[in-house]
DNA sequence: CGAGGTACCTGACAGC
DNA sequence: TGCTGTCAGGTACCTC
C-alpha cells in the first residue's frame, strides 16, 4: 500500500513519538513477519535497545538502535505501523507489538502478512531486502535530471515499467507512477527511449511536484493506509487519474481510462496524455 | 535486458 | 444468503 509519502509520513511521525524511548520488550504474535534474524536472536538483540533515529530509503523505514544495530521495516501492500498507548485494544492483525518505556507501543498492523522486518548490525544490507541495490532518492539532490534522462534514453521498457522499478528510481508505486505520468502529459505505455527531452523535464518535475504535495496531504488512504495514530491520509481527494475510471477528467472532461500496463491497473486520460 | 507469470495473504465487492 | 471470481498502495523469484 504505502509509497514515498505515506511511508515518508509515518517517519516523520515517528521521528517525534519513538526516539529517545528504549525497546522494553517484543511481543511477537507472528514469526514469519520477521525476516532477519530469527525469531530468537531477533528478541535478545532487540529488548533494551534506545531507539536514536527514525529515517526512510525508498520504501524502507529505518529505525536505528543503540549498539550499531538498525531495524528495517517494508510495509508492502497492507502495512501500518502505529504508536498508540499500550493499554490500548488491539486487533488480530496486529503481529508485532514493540512495548516503549514511555507507556506507548509501536505496533506493526498487516492485513496481507506481506510486510518484513530486518534487524541488522551495522550495515549488512544485504540481508535487509537489497538496500543497496535502490536507485536514488526523488526528492533528494542526486537525483538529476541530467541523470534521469540519461537512464531513460537507455531503457526500451515502456514508462510506467521503468518508474515502478525501484532499483531505477526509489520510492514510486501504482498511484503516484499514475499520477505523475498524468502530471507530465506522457502516456503510460510510451517507451522510455522515445521521450523528447522536453517530455523528459515535465515528467522529472512531475514526480518531484506529486510526491511533495503527496507528503503535505499526509498521504494517501483508500483502504488500508493510516498514520501512526491510524488516521487516514488526505491525498485521496486530490488525484486527477488513480480510481477515477470512468468518470471526467477535471482538465479537459475526457472520460479517464484504465487498463492494464506492466502487469498494473493503470490509469490514465487520454485527451491529456500523449 | 524485457515481458510475463506465480506466489505470498486477507478482505471487499460484483455478479449470479 | 452464499458461492465464485477479480482486484488491491509490493516485491521476490521464475521462465521464455
Amino acid at each position: 500500500m504505502p509509497e514515498l509519502p505515506e511511508v515518508e509520513t509515518i517517519v516523520l511521525e515517528l521521528q517525534q513519538l519513538i526516539v529517545e524511548h528504549i525497546i522494553r520488550d517484543v511481543t511477537i504474535r507472528e514469526s514469519k513477519l520477521i525476516a532477519f534474524p530469527d525469531k530468537r536472536e531477533f528478541l535478545t538483540l532487540i529488548k533494551d535497545s534506545l531507539i536514536e533515529d527514525v529515517s526512510r530509503r525508498g520504501k524502507y523505514i529505518l529505525i536505528k538502535l543503540s549498539e550499531g544495530l538498525t531495524m528495517v521495516i517494508h510495509l508492502r501492500m497492507t502495512g501500518r505501523l502505529l504508536v498508540l498507548p499500550a493499554e490500548m485494544g488491539y486487533d488480530k492483525h496486529t503481529h508485532i507489538i514493540f512495548h516503549l518505556d514511555n507507556g506507548l507501543d509501536l505496533r506493526f498492523h498487516n492485513l496481507r502478512k506481506f510486510g518484513r522486518i530486518y534487524l541488522v548490525k551495522d550495515n549488512q544490507w544485504v540481508e535487509a531486502g537489497n538496500l543497496t541495490g535502490l536507485g536514488p532518492e526523488p526528492l533528494s539532490d542526486d537525483f538529476t535530471l541530467d541523470k534521469f534522462k540519461e537512464i531513460l534514453k537507455r531503457r526500451k521498457t515502456n514508462i510506467k515499467a521503468l518508474l515502478l522499478k525501484q532499483d531505477f528510481i526509489a520510492g514510486l508505486g501504482n498511484i503516484y507512477t499514475d499520477e505523475a505520468l498524468f502530471e507530465a502529459g506522457i502516456l503510460p505505455h510510451k517507451r522510455a527511449d522515445e521521450l523528447t527531452d522536453i517530455e523528459i523535464e515535465k515528467l522529472y518535475r512531475a514526480i518531484r511536484v506529486v510526491l511533495k504535495k503527496a507528503i503535505e496531504y499526509g498521504g494517501t488512504t483508500f483502504s488500508d493506509y493510516r498514520n501512526v495514530q491510524n488516521k487516514m491520509g488526505f491525498f485521496q481527494n486530490e488525484l486527477m487519474v488513480y480510481k477515477r475510471e470512468g468518470k471526467k477528467c477535471y482538465r479537459c472532461g475526457t472520460e479517464i481510462a484504465k487498463e492494464r500496463v506492466a502487469s498494473r491497473g493503470t490509469h490514465y486520460c487520454p485527451g491529456c496524455q500523449k
